[in-house]
DNA sequence: ATAGCTGCAAATGCTTTGCAAGGCC
DNA sequence: GGCCTTGCAAAGCATTTGCAGCTAT
């Protein structure tokens, strides 16, 4: 029935009714970027009783789990993103919506000689403003 | 005598002591990558008896004025960067180290189908880990 | 039964702000 | 002198944490 909670018991997250109903809400509808904010306004629209302590806490455990992503657009708020697959992002300054880039349609050639160690990822963000 | 105190007032900012000596600091040894933090720790290892809000003030005002830039890396402490020029970033993970990387060093393509508006900064930060 | 989770409130960590005292023009 | 800046402490915000009570297994 459920197919997400043999995702959360996959991970070792007990599927409780606020991580069932939060992750409803996060992975039900495509590719989302949201933040702590967000989520729990989204959760009290739906009436879900989730503390915000817990909506914390749960997109913490998501990330740990690997099932959210977390994106850098400014040192204010988190953001998370659903996709977790490695791709950019054009952050739309006007309404602060961020929007996927696939790697397919961007192309980045770093001179190697400048790389030492192992790269364990590549962020951009191309801020956009009409 | 000091150059720093002429760019100072061309934006519009008082010399003060605390200015002029964070200036010091932060200009005077070709760029630098640095938090308010750190920023405090030198300037009381250098006994300029200056405020961490002073400090946090002087990082905004001249952030304002453009003599520094921001960098996202985390969502925990805001970077400054002393290098205003358009340019990207290689964060060394074991160290909390940022380098620069120029422009010409690094070849970003952008499928434009994907661009509305005006392109306001690309930011581009490689995380590397050895 | 019990290990894990939730919710509340308190604590934390970075940053900002109000306001009185001091410094620059 | 007058306005800007500083310093301190308090406030602000996003996020984390301690702990008692609850819930999934």
């Amino acid at each position: 029935m459920n197919n997400f909670v043999n995702i959360l018991r996959k991970h070792k997250l007990r599927p409780t009714k606020q991580r069932v109903s939060l992750g409803k809400i996060l992975f039900d509808k495509g590719n989302r970027h949201i933040t702590a904010e967000i989520l729990k306004n989204e959760s009290d629209k739906e009436n879900l009783k989730v503390s915000q302590a817990t909506v914390y806490n749960v997109l913490n455990d998501f990330y740990s789990a690997g099932l959210l992503a977390k994106v850098n657009i400014d040192d204010d708020k988190t953001w998370y993103d659903t996709n977790v697959e490695h791709h950019y992002h054009i952050f739309l300054e006007n309404s602060s919506e961020l929007v996927d880039i696939s790697p397919d349609d961007i192309d980045i050639k770093i001179s190697n000689k400048l790389i030492t160690g192992q790269i364990r990822r590549v962020d951009l963000v191309v801020k956009v403003n009409d």
